[in-house]
DNA sequence: CTGAAAGCGCTTACAG
DNA sequence: CTGAAAGCGCTTACAG
């Protein structure tokens, strides 16, 4: 077994009552210099380092924080985790990691962080239903739908302003004197991308430009797929807008095989600006979010509630930018 | 405050003591059906959960992996993140996701995998100082090095077989009828860029083949610069090997960039086979690293550990194979 | 400012 | 098989 050095060990040596031991280490509480000063001295000789589970089990507060992912192949994603966990990191608070399979949360992910006391959890891509939502708030947790939104206004999501964006998406496009349009949508009933197609399909309808729209899931062979058959059709349009970055690249991937040019015989705009729009292969037009603002907001809103619990329900939408590279 | 139910709520209710409780939620202790079946439907009624942090203590076991990270720009790294956690769900264990910044994991994120007293850590493709494996050991807290080795053979880690993998490399190349050849390493210190050199450089050197060395770091902004200079100096080799996927699809752009023929005019080899290496644009002949079963021996050894500590050191290599696509 | 003591919610010998 | 009790390592009123 390994033995651990506890506060008491800690007193000993140092000469002190274990509660001063425990008042140097819990912020907030008050020591004299000297006694901290011994206190430091022999917990350094020893080695001492507080026991988070014995802090937690007393205090009923955990600096750990429930992240909720499912679609790591998309390079967006990862970039979001890194952000939340070296914000977090300054913060004092651990990130822990929770990997979906399925599109929705399964209960076994449900139960660890539950069991886990998470000071909050964030949810991406995943889908949650009311009934688990409800069971975070029930325990006071903060949850934070994370670039998805619940079809009720009862919970706190951060978002792109999906809608504004592919109106401006469409505006574009539109000034690029095209003909006809095509929008290749995400997972059928993700808000994003129903959003986006809002967004869009509102412009082209009030301008009058022809317009399709085709299903398709957010990856990259599901983008490639999908214009291959748009091309085999013989109706390739003169403009396709991708619900996300990674399904845009499949689309100029599959346009250039079927030897159409980009941007000449067909623009194609993105959603995301994941590193590899940038990429010299790719070049890839596309809508940029904003993470870092939305990795913020998302952190205000959950340390607030962390230190005063409200349950406040909003949905924040936070604009991001037109990136113009060659591809429209 | 958030209430909790406890077991003694859950006690009370069904008639029993606590530790009967206690008995039906922990794995191997005995406990009658019919005390099972009173402490079950009391549960349920209370919406009782076993508090981690209580049994942690206790205990002094947690269900948390650490598992510490760099690079998540390199598709390869989320890839690797999401099969552990994956196969740690099944076994009743969540990660916490420890990122570094710098190349070398932090004295905080040390501090925070302490504090938590994580059942087991893997690093990937952050470095980490013998010291502070060292305290890690000294907690018997088992550690792996994953796709990474330390310079010492003290520790365990799980890596493809770099040597006999860039071997095979070389010798596929020198087997297409190759003039002179580059290999673009990754960064300096790295135990899989200098073993892919060394296996690389042993077949070459044998057999007589011209080849340089260049330095890169890894990325594909590094592979892109790295390959454009080395065509700029007016030397492009017949073949180049990438010691990962993603500087080969830099390497690529650039050499397309510079109206260099793929692979008539230079050969490229990549090292990972990560998702985009398949796609279309790129078309990838690469070495595929077998993740999923370094990822099994990783978790082996780990609950191997968490059982019964040795401190078992040993050097794990699995073989992975050549991924023939368009470029090689 | 400091110490003795209670208690957080569990597990686990120890009796019965 | 079950219960009463001790104890894991902390925080936090409560006195002094």
């Amino acid at each position: 077994m390994k033995h651990m050095v506890t506060a008491n060990d800690v007193a000993k040596l140092a000469g002190v009552s274990q509660s001063s031991v425990s008042r140097v280490y819990f912020e907030g509480a008050k020591v004299s210099e000297k006694t901290r000063a011994k206190v430091l001295a022999a917990a350094e000789q020893l080695g001492y380092r507080p026991n988070e589970f014995a802090r937690s089990l007393i205090t009923n507060k955990t600096k750990i924080i429930g992240l909720v992912m499912k679609g790591v192949e998309n390079p967006f994603y990862p970039q979001v985790l890194k952000q939340f966990t070296t914000a977090f990191k300054k913060l004092g608070y651990s990130v822990l990691f929770v990997h979906t399979q399925n599109e929705e949360i399964q209960p076994e992910d449900v139960e660890t962080l539950l069991n886990y006391n998470v000071a909050g959890v964030i949810i991406t891509d995943a889908a949650m239903s009311l009934k688990v939502a409800e069971d975070f708030r029930s325990n006071r947790i903060p949850l934070v739908f994370f670039n998805r939104k619940l079809n009720t206004d009862e919970f706190y999501s951060v978002c792109c302003n999906n809608l504004d964006a592919s109106r401006k998406v469409a505006e574009y496009l539109i000034s690029q004197d095209v003909k006809d349009m095509v929008y290749i949508s995400g997972n059928g009933n993700t808000s994003t991308s129903l959003e986006r197609e809002a967004g869009f399909m509102e412009i082209l309808q009030k301008t009058g430009i022809p317009h399709r729209k085709y299903a398709s899931d957010y990856t990259y062979t599901g983008g490639f797929q999908t214009a291959l058959g748009i091309v085999d059709e013989g109706r390739a349009p003169s403009a396709i807008f991708a619900a996300n970055d990674i399904m845009a690249l499949g689309v100029i991937d599959a346009l250039k095989k079927k030897s159409l040019r980009i941007p000449e015989d067909v623009k194609v705009v993105g959603f995301d600006n994941i590193d590899m729009a940038a990429w010299l292969g790719y070049q890839l037009t596309t809508w940029e979010q904003p993470i870092e603002e939305m990795v913020k907001k998302t952190i205000e809103y959950i340390m607030a509630e962390i230190a005063d619990y409200t349950g406040l329900a909003k949905a924040v939408e936070i604009d991001g930018k037109l990136i113009k590279r060659k591809t429209a």
